[in-house]
RNA sequence: GGUGUGGUAGUUCAGUUGGUUAGAAUACAUGCCUGUCACGCAUGGGGUCGCGGGUUCGAGUCCCGUCCGCACCGCCA
């Protein structure tokens, strides 16, 4: 037997109990005739006593043990001298009168203690060992909890979970696929899903009614902190619902994982807002709505005067930074700084101070009066002692440059608090949006997503103006989830691909099936999916999602760990009827 | 593909206008220490300054190229 307790369990009321622990060194203090070892595994850690004076030899073995060595010791648990109250088990100790060298352990090439000494490459490559820290093995406790407390949640709403193909037919919308080489069918390929989405309509059609899935989904496109190859989504499709159904039971789900994950109770509904109004006062279809500091359009006022930047802009709009009047010439300057990289691409900024007594100061007093730049505060409802901020430009572009100033200064006045949870629906989505490269329309979120029926008339004559029956969930300004109401109707499908630019027979090659499907009566269906690494790292108040993820890749794609992907056999090339282009020259 | 930023001891970092033998903390090793829990004290070992080229009497430092990490833009239906 390897041990009696784990080493975070002992308590008071185990004292003088003999019993068995096993785990790894955490750290040890030899203070000349004792010394104490710090014995940890997943669920704590316990302290071990050796004295020179009790037993001399154990004592000279407790000494010779290093960090991250697996031992196995026996003893008496003993009310400690002086308590830790730091320590879950800081009132008791081990006296311990046998130890065993399970295993010995290299010194690890960083510390494994709650605030390592190591940076995120060198964790990256002995994750096993990351993995030993609380930090990350936290964060993996409460995934585990997330999936848990969703399969119970949907469960009890008579969700079913099915599995769905991991080979599966490669399409060329949306995403790249990763592709994976069939040996059977020489010349022929796998793609990896990047979401088991016509698979999921296929079971509306063979009435399972409610599937969920927490599956896998595989997109090669650039990575980002909240972005990997592989990801994992909370997928939900339901049959016989329209898109209130849908918010109504998935907000259910995310309230629910609030509650038990954060102790989090959300009573009230959440908020529903436009993409149009989403695109309007926070310039995101991701707003984050932990703060205001809404955007305040000055076209009509502050155009036509002598301010010729002004003058030749389609927009211009402002948000309110409350109490920033203070701020001096040089932070100004850095947010000008900060709008103008290229990443955000503003041409330059205007700020107006309102003055303690009301008088607006600003960088283009000359172009207008006091008069004028007093209305503009008015209108953005500005304060004395407030900082009005304004781009102008091309309406998309500015709005979006305004959405990230509006977030940089968020973040600059502590309003991003990680602990404080803003959710909201996001709806109303454009079915389409126009590519300018390939002058055609592409399905904002998928071919399958269903207009809006009092906008189906405009299919024809205003495609960009239709609204989608497409909603997206976001909280902190994280988008967590999305999804829609699909099409169930084979013509009205036809019809979409048809302006999507597919021919009747690419729609038929890519889609058939699906097409085929609906012809032997597909009910009305809709659903979502959760992307569960963001929700977790947002539960977690982490930066990136790797944090939540097992093994994560890096920026590259690539796994530091075991060095994947790499160059395969010519065996294996062989074998698959595969010929290597040459590759561009690396390393 | 692009922009920014970084690469110096096992690790995290500092390193001035280019100038002696490249430092600190921590980790590690050895010794001392009988109630520590970030123990303490002393001593010690440890460096291809990412790589290649250039400028210079002299390069960690300046220039060019290159590789790699990270963040972001493009991309991500």
């Amino acid at each position: 037997m390897y041990r009696t307790h784990t080493c975070g369990e002992l308590r008071s009321s185990n004292i003088d109990q003999n019993v068995i622990l096993s785990g790894w060194v955490q750290r040890s203090r030899k203070m000349g005739g004792m010394t104490f070892i710090d014995l940890r595994d997943r669920y704590g850690i316990t302290q071990l006593v050796f004295n020179q004076d009790t037993d001399a030899a154990i004592c000279d073995k407790a000494n010779k043990l290093g960090r991250e060595f697996v031992i196995q010791v026996t003893g008496v648990v003993k009310e400690r001298f002086s308590k830790n109250q730091e320590l879950p088990t800081g009132d008791v100790e081990l006296i311990v009168s046998n130890l065993q060298i399970l295993n010995a352990s290299e010194v690890p090439p960083f510390t494994i203690e709650d605030e390592s000494d190591g940076g995120d490459d060198i964790r990256m490559k002995y994750r096993y060992l990351d993995l030993r820290r609380n930090a990350v093995r936290k964060n993996l406790e409460l995934r585990h909890k997330m999936t848990i407390e969703t399969r119970s949640f949907l469960d009890k709403q008579d969700f079913l979970e099915v599995e769905t193909p991991m080979m599966i037919k490669s399409t060329p919308e949306g995403a790249r696929d990763f592709v994976v080489p069939s040996r059977m069918n020489p010349g022929e390929f796998y793609a990896l899903p990047q979401s088991p989405q016509m698979f999921k309509q296929l079971l509306m059609v063979s009435g399972f009614d409610r599937y969920f899935q927490i599956v896998k989904c595989f997109r090669d496109e650039d990575l980002r902190a909240d972005r990997q190859p592989e990801f994992t989504q909370i997928d939900c499709e339901m049959s016989f619902v329209d898109q209130e159904d849908v918010l109504k039971i998935f907000e259910g789900l995310v309230k629910h994982l609030f509650q038990q994950l954060k102790g989090v109770d959300i009573k009230e509904q959440m908020p529903r807002m436009t993409w149009h109004d989403a695109m309007k006062y926070y310039g995101s279809d991701k707003p984050d709505t932990r703060f205001g500091m809404r955007f305040v359009e000055l076209t009509d006022i502050a155009k036509g005067k002598d301010f010729p930047v002004f003058n030749s802009a389609e927009y211009i709009g402002a948000i309110c930074a409350e109490g920033c009047a203070s701020y001096t010439r040089k932070q100004l300057d850095s947010l000008t700084d900060y709008v103008k990289r290229p990443q955000i691409g503003a041409k330059g900024m205007v700020y107006v101070r309102i003055e303690a007594d009301g008088t607006p100061k600003s960088s283009i007093d000359k172009f207008y009066t006091s008069e004028e730049l007093k209305g503009w505060a008015d209108r953005c409802g500005a304060k004395p002692g407030d900082l009005l901020l304004i781009l102008s430009g091309d309406t998309a572009k500015t709005q979006k440059a305004l959405g990230e100033l509006r977030l940089e200064m968020g973040s600059q006045l502590g309003l991003r608090d990680k602990n404080s949870f803003s959710c909201l629906w996001v709806v109303d989505f454009p079915l389409l949006e126009w590519d300018e490269e390939t002058q055609r329309f592409f399905a904002m979120h998928h071919p399958f997503t269903s207009p809006k029926p009092e906008d189906i008339s405009l299919l024809d004559t205003n495609p960009g103006a239709v609204r989608a029956n497409a909603y997206d969930m976001v909280i902190n300004g994280v988008e967590v989830g999305g999804g829609s109401i699909r099409i169930h109707d084979s013509q009205l499908q036809n019809r979409m691909f048809h302006i999507l630019g597919f021919t009747e027979e690419k729609a038929q090659a890519q889609f058939g099936f699906l097409m085929n499907a609906f012809k032997y009566g597909a009910p009305p269906h809709g659903g979502l999916a959760f992307g569960l690494d963001r929700l977790v790292s947002l539960f977690a108040g982490l930066d990136s999602i790797r944090d939540c993820i097992a093994f994560p890749k890096n920026n590259s794609g690539r796994d530091v760990m075991n060095d994947a992907p790499a160059r395969i056999d010519d065996e294996q090339l062989n074998e698959l009827f595969l010929a290597l282009k040459p590759i561009p020259s690396k390393k």
